[in-house]
DNA sequence: TAAACTACCGACCGGTTGGTAGAGAGCGTA
DNA sequence: TACGCTCTCTACCAACCGGTCGGTAGTTTA
């Protein structure tokens, strides 16, 4: 079999995103992650050397995938206006899609820098930049208030992660309809908070 | 020594708190937090049956906590729009000042429907309820924008506090000065956004 | 055909986990 | 003095942790 290892690294890698999702890093043992895939613990650290090298590539799958899909989305259109429109969206389907993915980024932002000790790669830096990029580019054609633009990103950033990754609380916590309204009506409502604030 | 039993239970709830914000539930284990406080492991478990129970005293600490604070900071007011600003303000520093607590709030979010097996108390619940409650007064006597309070509120608050969990990584990826502005700003960034969105 | 390489395995390593058992120390009360 | 209660301790447990080991079967390459 020719691609036996790349099938066998790819199911490890999404075994493990499931995993390391839902329990974190500490509350997922590799041997839960070999199991799943079935094949030995002793196997698996033949594909990655060791715990923390999974994780890493749990990390570059995510963060390529994010910025590739979003990009994309953001390219469709040259108008910033739009292209934040096309953010809000891009994102909210990519997180509502990939919602476990939500969830390890989530959860990475809080360990990296205890884990790792130092700073490791802040994955959606450049998810960011490129954001701010877009806000200073309406702000010099005139069509966005003089706001900051990296405190205006990240809130928005920040607001649309925060309610994925409590989607399950919310849904327990809220009537069914109640819960089914609010997460049709997140889209449109970043899109006016965009209008209302960012907009002239 | 009368409270004894007190003082050290309060301390172990206060290791807990730290050691559970940056390491997680199973990133801690009950011997570094007896450790912590220079009693055994057996002696922890005298004073809270099981980690679970540990893990639940700190969170209720947590939640009573903060509904205090900011309900008296809301109630300082009775205008719906200086009630909200409060809010902002309170919050802000609630979540600079104890900051573990933000962490392990944002964690129990993403602990909370997996290892509990069922949704449970979801603690910032009332402090939601609250301020719904404020815009829908804001709403009814024509201040605030017909817009979907609970939408709103949401994304305030989550805005917020993924700001705050995130100021470890934003400090070593930033300039020291953007950093710091950025956090200055943070509050009149959210204080316009409600201005601009909500107001009428 | 021989050597090298890949994917996998069970057995084992030292160490840590949450939790238990039982005993001793210091206390207020009878 | 003696009882019971609270708090603490050491010693111990089975289960699990991440990781290493030597070895095997099958494929690829020279």
């Amino acid at each position: 079999m020719i691609d036996q290892q790349k099938d066998t690294r790819k199911a490890l890698i999404e075994a493990a995103s499931e995993l390391f999702a839902h329990k974190g890093f500490y509350g997922t043992s590799i041997r839960m992650v070999a199991e799943q895939v079935g094949i030995s613990k002793a196997s698996l650290l033949h594909h990655f050397l060791s715990k923390e090298k999974l994780y890493a590539a749990v990390m570059s799958r995510i963060a390529d995938g994010i910025l590739r899909e979003l990009e994309d989305d953001i390219a469709a259109s040259s108008e910033p206006k739009a292209q934040l429109q096309r953010f809000v969206d891009g994102l909210n389907s990519w997180l509502q899609y990939h919602h476990s993915d939500a969830l390890v980024l989530m959860r990475d932002l809080l360990d990296n820098p205890k884990r790792t000790g130092h700073i490791g790669t802040w994955h959606l830096r450049p998810l960011i930049e490129r954001l701010v990029s877009i806000v200073e580019a309406g702000q010099a054609a005139g069509e966005f208030r003089e706001l900051n633009p990296l405190s205006f990103v990240y809130n928005l950033l920040g607001a649309q992660h925060y309610f994925m990754i409590s989607q399950a609380t919310l849904k327990g916590m809220l009537p069914a309809e109640d819960y089914r309204e609010l997460v049709a009506n997140q889209p449109h409502e970043l899109k006016t908070w965009i209008e209302n604030h960012l907009h002239k």
